[in-house]
DNA sequence: TTGGCTTATACTCAATTTTAGCATAAGCAG
DNA sequence: CTGCTTATGCTAAAATTGAGTATAAGCCAA
């Protein structure tokens, strides 16, 4: 029955990459690592093929990630495979699979020596609807008329159901933003041809005139990886303590609170959220202040690396994201 | 520099299965579809080659499973890609990568018409140690003694990091078990040598004589991805409702805790359980009862949709998981 | 050297949620 | 009608969360 060895018939029409979302972050801002690929003048994400001598995928992807920079990837893990035969990908288009197996990575620094076309930008960039840090977005407005005249353009059956998803990943009725909901957001706005890779991908149209929803689009589908890592990042926050890869070894709590705000894309209650690291256990002092934060000296601390041991599910329940809308 | 488009050059040393965990479950136990793979005499999920034909990865789980069973697939998500080269199949051993993404799906109902050598099996037929509902399950009297002489195997340093992650994962000094954690669980036993898998892909070694961890194994590295599922859907139980993509349209407030329990592998406090439940607005009223519980005529219940829209996170979180250890 | 500005940190209080029960209801079997 | 079973309603105490107020400790400029 399920003939698991069988090989695959069509070969040649299968391609398998490796593809990195490389992520930074200082307090003020998210970072991902891009490179500008030259053929569509676009950026992208690292990525290359799969190669035999890999012995496993992670592997494949730290070795191809140590050939190209000089990044130490901390954090690492296997985020999504995209393989719709149609990928956004003039070569393959029609002619079979290509693969891409996406991994998120995180990484303390950001230095770039050696490498040439690449840089850190802003998640923000690409995604500027996902950050509410300054308030709601002004890619809202061009975006929520923009989807209500896609609501209009659909036949009766079709309106309801996309008026609720609609509100499911936005919220912008009830004011429920879902941080971590980022690409059910971008698979909407590709949905309703809000963003040009949508357009890239479809039969030339011109029904939809619509204009494009702020941002930067990317090479490929990699502005769809981008999302799905972001999504899978914000959600990890919450019960892994995992924001300490991107952290220097000693920082303030409001460093760490700064940088939790850059990533989840919205405003914490400063007391709040540094009761809960405290009571979480999941920093410690180091015994040094620092004067460089303005005001009064700031403690210094550094992550404990004894909560993963004691608490089931560390990590930062974002108290008090201060709904900064309307 | 990232040569996206380069083709494989070894291209012979690839291939690529899409692996279905299909799951059902019912108020005593959660079920998993199984093949018997006759090579080894073992059990193995479904699965078959990514074909050319197939427009997406997920169409293509689909229509596998379409073709070969009469189950009408839910909810599906991908889950995972396995492909280190050295994947426990010995006609791929060391020749290049066997790809397997594994997609997780749910079913509600277990009717098995035409599938000859497919059998619905209990989770924890494969898995145990997983199972905390009856109290502290037998199979950790074989486990927990193996780990400590897998600790006292190891040289002066690893020895606090086994003895760490031990404890992490199973939790037995400190009573803290993580339902979740169940890839990690498995794989520490596959790291001490406690499943059979393991030795299987190793050189033939004499040195650990340990007993294994009872609990059948599978073909391949099929136990691998059940407890990446299981784990997965464990978790995902508590902020999604998935729950109900397994429940009968219509049930009781019991059957629908039974079922989380028989998930999740824990007892659950019945009075909050329901609390939550309905102050959720998860379930609403069919107008029915049913006398078939025993005692008192249980209300029937649906799944109530509207709660999509409305909560941010609607889900299970198990509350007042009681600890029924020691 | 003092007042004003900034950020840090300590505490408080009320509202909400969770935990762990107790108590009562409503069928069925004998 | 009694006792058994499961269903369902309700509650008191504990813990957590949300939203502040108050105070501390630097720096800077008048």
């Amino acid at each position: 029955m399920p003939s698991i060895q069988s090989l695959m018939r069509d070969k040649a029409a299968l391609s398998v990459d490796l593809s990195a979302v490389i992520m930074a972050a200082t307090p003020d801002e998210p970072r991902v690592l891009t490179v500008r690929a030259v053929p569509q003048q676009l950026d992208g994400l690292p990525s290359g093929p799969l190669q035999s001598q890999h012995r496993t995928l992670e592997m494949g992807l730290r070795a191809w990630v140590d050939q190209q920079t000089e990044l130490k990837l901390g954090y690492v893990e296997q985020l999504y495979t995209f393989g719709d035969r149609d990928r956004a990908d003039t070569d393959y288009r029609g002619a079979g699979h290509a693969l891409s197996i996406a991994y998120l990575a995180l990484v303390r620094e950001a230095r770039l020596a050696g490498l040439a076309q690449a840089a850190w930008r802003s998640w923000y960039d690409y995604l500027p609807w996902e950050d509410w840090r300054e308030g709601r977005p002004k890619a809202l407005d061009v975006i929520a008329p923009a989807l209500k005249a896609w609501v209009r353009a659909g036949g009766r059956p079709l309106r309801q159901f996309r008026e609720e998803r609609i509100e499911l990943t936005f919220g912008l009725e009830s004011g429920t933003w879902t941080d971590e909901r980022v690409l059910e957001r971008y698979e909407l706005l590709f949905e309703a041809g809000l963003v040009p890779e949508a357009l890239r991908d479809a039969e030339p149209r011109t029904t939809a005139k619509a204009r494009l929803a702020p941002g930067q689009p990317m090479a490929l589908d990699h502005r769809r990886m981008l999302a799905t890592a972001i999504g899978r990042l914000r959600g990890k926050i919450k019960y892994r303590p995992v924001i300490f890869e991107l952290m220097p070894s000693a920082f303030t709590l409001l460093e760490l609170q700064r940088t939790v705000e850059a990533l989840s894309g919205v405003r914490l209650h400063k007391q709040n959220f540094r009761r809960l690291v405290e009571t979480q256990g999941l920093v410690e002092e180091t015994g040094d202040t620092t004067t460089e934060t303005g005001g009064r000296p700031a403690r210094l601390v550094q992550f404990r690396r004894e909560v993963l041991v004691e608490r089931p599910a560390p990590g930062l329940r974002l108290p008090g994201a201060r709904r900064t809308d309307l």
